[in-house]
DNA sequence: CATCGTTGGCACAACGTTGTAAATGCCGGT
DNA sequence: ACCGGCATTTACAACGTTGTGCCAACGATG
C-alpha cells in the first residue's frame, strides 16, 4: 500500500539516493534521471515517510501549541491561527490543553519529549518561574501571552500594560468615575500587567479603584463578580473586564438586574473575540493582532530550532487596538 | 541530551532489548533485571523516540480531526474533548483545518497519509460522495455530524432529523405559527437532515414552511437571513437556526429592528455552545452530548485501526436533549 | 543420566530516510 | 594513452526501536 523511495528508485531505474535527492532538490542530478524519477513519483503518489525522515534528521517536525482549553473562544481562534501559520511554514502543531491549572500545566510540560515535538508555543496561565527550572522539556519554549519577569525565554505578547490603560483611558475619557475592574488573580502574570494598566489610568485621572478577582476566565465568573459588583451601595459606572468572557458574563449579571449598558455602566474587554462582536450590547473590546501573536510565535519558534537556540531571548510586543462598540457608546 | 534504550540498557547492565521489553511489559523479564531497568530508567528520564517505534511497529500514534475552523465555538469545544479523549486511549490528536470549503478538505484528504496518522476523524461541511473515492487517504476514516448516504464510512452523530422535529415541535408547542428556519445550504448534508426534520413538524402540525439559506455558518448569515426574514409583509413569530451561530446572529439582527425575543419571535438554536447560554436572551437550543460525540469516535477510530478495518461501517447515533432558555419561553 | 520444556537473554535485521564518502564516467589537457 | 578534475551516481551506515529466532540455563521428567 505505502509507497517508498525504494519503489519510487525502481520504477525510474535509479539507485534510490537518487530518488531521495529528487525528492530534495539536490542540485547534481542529471536532467534525464531527474524527469524519469519525477515521472516516477507523480505515477507512485509518492509521499515521504515523515516519522523515517525526521528519525534521520533527528527532527520531528511538530510543534506544540499548550493552552488552557480550546473551548474558550479566544484559545479556539488562536489555536487555528497557530495551526495555519505553522502549517506556512512546514511543521505540523499538535494541541495540548492544561485545563488552566498549574498541575496541568506542569504535566503537559513533563510530558513534552524532544522526541515528539521540536519546539513549544505555550500560553500559561499559572507557571512560576520554577516549574520551568525544574521540569525543563529540552526544547525551545515560546510564550505567548505572559510576561515572566524573571524567566529567560522568548515571548511574544501585546503591551498588556498599555493596552489596560488603553482599556481604562477610554472609560475616563467618555466620563465614567467609579471604574471597576474584574479579572485580578494571585497568579497570572497578564492579570497582574492588566491590573498595573488599570491602576496606572486611575491614578492618571485621579479616580479610585476597585478591583474584584476571578479565579477562572469564564462567562460565569464575570456575572458573579459583576453581581458583587453591582450590590455595593455605590455601584460602578463602568467596568473593565480582562477577558471578553469575563465581559460577557458581566452583561448577562447586569442585565438580569434590569440596569443597561453603557447608560448605566460601561463595559469593556479584552481579546475582541467575535463573540463580544455580537454580544447584546456590543462589547468594546481591546483587539491584539491574532494573526500576527501566531505567526510570530510560530517564526521564532522556527528560528530558535534552526539555529539551536544560539541568540538572546527575545521579547516581542505585537500591535493592538481598542475595538470601540455600543458597550462603551450610545 | 535526548536519552535512548542504549543509554537505559548500559546503565542497568543488560541488552537493548531487554531494556526495551521492560519498557514494553514483555512478562519474560527476571525481577532482579526488570528492577535494575526500571531503576535506569527513572535515573535518565527516558522517553521513547516515538519516530522510531513508529517507523518499527508501522503505526504512527497520531489521529486527525479534521473541522472547518477552531474559531467556531462549536468546533472549539468539539476539538478538546476529542483531543481529550484521545490522550485518555494514548492516542495524539492533530487538528486540520479545511475552512468550511469543499477545497479545503478535499485538500486535507489529500494531504493525510498514513504516514502521519492512523486514522483521521472528519467532519465534513461540502465533501461529495465522490470525493471519497478519488482521495482515498488509505487510513480509517471516522465521519462525525453528517450523514452521507451513499459512502460506506464509520459515522457518529445525534439523530439530526430527530433534534430538528424536537426544535421545531417545541415551538409549535409553545403556541407559534409562522416558523421560519434558517441554514439551508445545496451541499451540506446536516442542513438537509436539519431541514428535512422541521420539514416533518410543520407538517404534522398543518403550518406553512418559511425557508432561508445560509451559505456559512456564521454569525453574520444568522443575521443577514433574519434581516430578510423580518423585511417579509409577514414576518415570522419565531425562527429555528440550524447552528447557534446563525441564531446569535439572528438575536442581533431582531434587536436590530427594536423587537423583542421570545415576545415578539422565538429563537432555537442548534449546538448548545457556551456562547449561546450566555446571550440575550439565553438562548434554547438542541444540545448533543459532545463528550459522547468525541469519546465514541475515538474509540471507533480505534477499534478500526486495531482491527484493520474488519467490521461493517457503523452508524452510532449518539444523545441529545432540548436546553430551553430565554429565547423561547417568558 | 539423557531429554525436554520453560524461562530468560541476546544478536540481528528491519522499518524508510538521508549524510558521507567512495565509485563511476566523462571531459580536456598534457 | 594518461591523468586530474568535475559531474553524477551509488553503496553503506546510521537514526532508535521492536520482532524473530537462536542460545543458555534451569528444573522436571522418563
Amino acid at each position: 500500500m505505502a509507497v517508498t523511495l525504494r519503489d519510487v528508485a525502481r520504477l525510474a531505474g535509479v539507485s534510490i539516493k537518487t530518488a531521495s535527492n529528487v525528492v530534495n532538490g539536490y542540485s547534481f542530478v542529471k536532467p534525464e534521471n531527474r524527469r524519469r524519477v519525477e515521472e516516477a513519483l507523480a505515477a507512485t503518489g509518492y509521499r515521504p515517510n515523515i516519522g523515517a525522515r525526521n528519525l534521520r534528521r533527528g527532527r520531528t517536525g511538530f510543534i506544540a501549541l499548550v493552552v488552557p482549553e480550546l473551548g474558550i473562544p479566544y484559545f479556539g481562534e488562536l489555536a487555528g491561527l497557530v495551526i495555519t501559520a505553522g502549517r506556512e511554514q512546514g511543521w505540523n502543531v499538535l494541541i495540548e490543553q492544561t485545563q488552566a491549572s498549574r498541575e496541568g500545566e506542569r504535566a503537559v510540560l513533563a510530558a513534552l519529549g524532544p522526541h515528539l515535538i521540536d519546539a513549544a508555543i505555550i500560553s500559561p496561565e499559572a507557571l512560576h518561574a520554577s516549574d520551568f527550572a525544574d521540569l525543563d522539556p529540552g526544547v525551545p519554549l515560546v510564550m505567548i501571552g505572559e510576561h515572566s519577569v524573571d524567566v529567560r525565554i522568548d515571548h511574544v505578547a501585546i503591551d498588556n500594560v498599555l493596552a489596560a490603560r488603553t482599556a481604562v483611558g477610554h472609560l475616563v475619557e467618555i466620563g465614567r468615575r467609579r471604574i471597576a475592574a474584574i479579572g485580578a488573580h494571585p497568579y497570572r502574570g497578564t492579570a497582574a500587567l492588566r491590573l498595573a494598566g488599570y491602576h496606572q489610568a486611575l491614578a492618571d485621572a485621579g479616580l479610585p479603584e476597585l478591583v474584584r478577582p476571578a479565579l477562572h476566565y469564564h462567562r460565569q465568573d464575570g456575572a458573579a463578580a459583576m453581581a458583587s459588583l453591582l450590590d455595593l451601595p455605590e455601584p460602578p459606572d463602568a467596568v473593565f473586564c480582562f477577558n471578553d468572557l469575563l465581559a460577557v458574563g458581566a452583561l448577562r449579571a447586569i442585565a438580569d438586574r434590569g440596569l443597561r449598558v453603557p447608560e448605566d455602566i460601561a463595559v469593556v474587554g479584552f481579546d475582541n473575540t467575535e463573540e463580544g462582536a455580537y454580544s447584546r450590547p456590543t462589547l468594546t473590546s481591546i483587539a491584539p493582532d491574532k494573526h500576527a501573536i501566531a505567526s510570530t510565535a510560530v517564526d521564532l519558534a522556527r528560528r530558535r530550532i534552526e539555529t539551536d537556540g544560539e541568540f538572546e531571548p527575545e521579547d516581542i510586543q505585537t500591535p493592538f487596538t481598542l475595538a470601540i462598540r455600543e458597550s462603551t457608546s450610545a
